[in-house]
DNA sequence: GTTAGCAGTCGGGGCTTTAGAGTGCTAACG
DNA sequence: CGTTAGCACTCTAAAGCCCCGACTGCTAAC
């Protein structure tokens, strides 16, 4: 176990090296901690620190840095996860700016993120998995393609083209469109493909593309997520100059970024904070992310997340994410018609 | 001017400087480039070439690397602008295994040439800028909200959520989509928004979005490109340790890549080269951009761009520019009902 | 005009030196 | 017994230095 006044010792230090980004030697801390003990002192503690595994020394006569169980030990620390109000304010009003889409909320998530955290923002669409059909429409182009328009609870709009057996015009479809609607209005993929009914081919054929459409929304899960900030990560001194950017950005660009962050079994609830080696993936084990899902249980949910070094500014990282996420469950509430999500602050 | 076999000697040290990414000996020319002439003579023509700015010497006594000048000239004399037709095939291949969608295809366009290029790709969705209405509906979400999807053509589809004065529900709207279906079928946002006749203050509103909603579409130009290939970037020596790498991803975050590297004015056909200084964006001044335009003339337009090092293989990346931006021509070709668009090569 | 030969230049790698930052230890202190 | 001052010791990073070798420029001969 660790002492009250080591704990103190070693949240400093992991604050300080945090802003630093260099060792921190025991004078600092005599100076700056107010603890009313001296550097020698200090020296003792910090002996102890590394000892039981929280501090690293690069070298005998440097000052230390945190290790992960340091790290780990700080961010357990961290009690207040509520961001200022005036930020909160600040955050909401740009909301209210931007237009009324997923996709526009989305990618202001990531923009806020990744400027606030000066780190990499990762910020996934919500997906659903059982996503139910509120409006089919069909739109002819020429000969026999058509345009398959799917609108999902949630305001969820995909659209794909499809090309049907037999040349199609407009009156056609739009019969073809009004009749799929009745029959298949509310309904899940699942529902829609287990339905026994006597069907047209043509019908058939628009069904069965309907299907594919919902059965790709339900399982896009991991996919695309919104990135921003990889000039925030260029800037940190551990990553101008080594490979671990790099490698990051290669995961992204095969799209397994998500995949590798986000940690087998995860609560749906509250901010996690994975920090260096605890990570899967070797690729990361040099970073920490900081990751929470939002949504609205069982119908939509998304993942809001920030990678960056270890050293990592947690105390302000994690009440961004946890009120960016809040937000996001609240606006994407409100497009399954709760409008009254409970409110998490 | 440049003699013959000046112009020879510069062409090889160019390529030469390209795969080595070090400055080129004399030595090396008179080895392999097969003109019977030795070390010294090519001194003297290195001697010339400098004199003429075609080259530049890091120091007295090194061997040379070119000048944006020099690169000019070696672009200048690249005839063959084909791909190999086996790397056609392989390329159209994957093309057709891919969804019928524009994004699958832009963002298809931009992860081969990025890969082939080895270098970041710049690929924009095609726009219109006086797109035609081909289908507007209307979809009842909660009390007066609403959401307004609207396809145009070209398979464009856009949908936006937006509260409309008083309540609304389904029955009315549809009745609502199929007036302003019949009304404003075929007609671009001007000529809606033109268009002097009696409307219903419901009428009027809807109206009013999808005049909002097309000109949106209309005016995204510059707007958000697909972006590839980040980790090549970082892989060249020249990006490796530098500011420029994060200052180009700085651009790209703030969303002014595209207005930095398309030059003032810049003819619809054709690949176009910007080596280095020729750039405007400072930002950008020792870089090159291998730029061209696809799409259907008049009525739906996009970008295809790599941007790498000026040290970049030219004669590969242009003919895969080329390639690519044809291949993507006659997709949106197809969208637009021209099916047999002159198919270049 | 071309070439061999050679002196001359310059950068970079490797080595040493030095300064300074910060510790560990010891002994003294309350 | 915990705390502290003092000091010797350690180790890094920067600076200085030298030397090797890669290439050239020049000259004189072909």
């Amino acid at each position: 176990m660790i002492t009250a006044r080591s704990s103190l010792i070693l949240n400093y230090i992991v604050g300080e090296y945090i802003t630093r980004a260099a060792p921190v030697p025991s004078q600092i801390i005599a100076d700056n901690a107010e603890m009313g003990i001296s550097p020698a002192t200090i020296r003792n503690e910090m002996a102890l620190l590394e000892k039981e595994g929280y501090l690293i020394r690069p070298h005998t006569s440097a000052g230390c840095i945190p290790s992960d169980k340091g790290y780990r030990h700080y961010v357990e620390a961290i009690e207040d996860v509520r961001l200022p109000r005036d930020e909160q304010r600040l955050i909401s009003h740009t909301f209210h700016q931007v237009e009324k889409e997923v996709e526009a909320w989305v990618s202001l998530t990531a923009t806020i993120l990744a400027r606030l955290a000066q780190n990499v923002a990762v910020v996934s669409l919500p997906t659903s998995t059982d996503s139910k059909l509120k409006h089919l429409e069909l739109i002819a182009l020429q000969d026999s393609r058509a345009l398959v328009v799917v609108v999902l609870e949630g305001a969820v709009v995909k659209e794909k083209l499809f090309t049907f057996s037999e040349a199609v015009n407009q009156p056609s479809l739009t019969v073809l469109s009004t009749r799929l609607n009745s029959l298949y209005n509310g309904l899940t993929s699942g529902q829609i493909a287990a339905k026994q009914i006597e069907l047209s081919p043509l019908e058939k054929q628009a069904t069965d593309y309907l299907v594919t459409i919902m059965q790709a929304e339900d399982s896009k899960e991991y996919q695309e997520p919104y990135l921003e900030g990889w000039h925030f990560m260029l800037n940190q001194p551990e990553f101008a100059r080594s490979e671990t950017a790099r490698v990051l950005m290669e995961l992204v660009e095969r799209r397994g970024l998500l995949k590798v962050i986000v940690p087998g079994k995860l609560s749906q609830q509250g901010v996690h904070v994975i920090i260096g080696k605890e990570n899967q993936d070797e690729a990361i084990q040099n970073c920490s992310v900081v990751i929470c899902h939002y949504g609205v249980p069982d119908q939509a949910n998304g993942t809001i997340a920030v990678v960056g070094p270890t050293r990592m500014p947690y105390s302000r990282t994690i009440p961004t994410v946890y009120y960016l996420s809040s937000v996001l469950s609240q606006l994407v509430a409100g497009l399954y018609g709760h409008d009254i999500y409970p409110k998490t602050n």
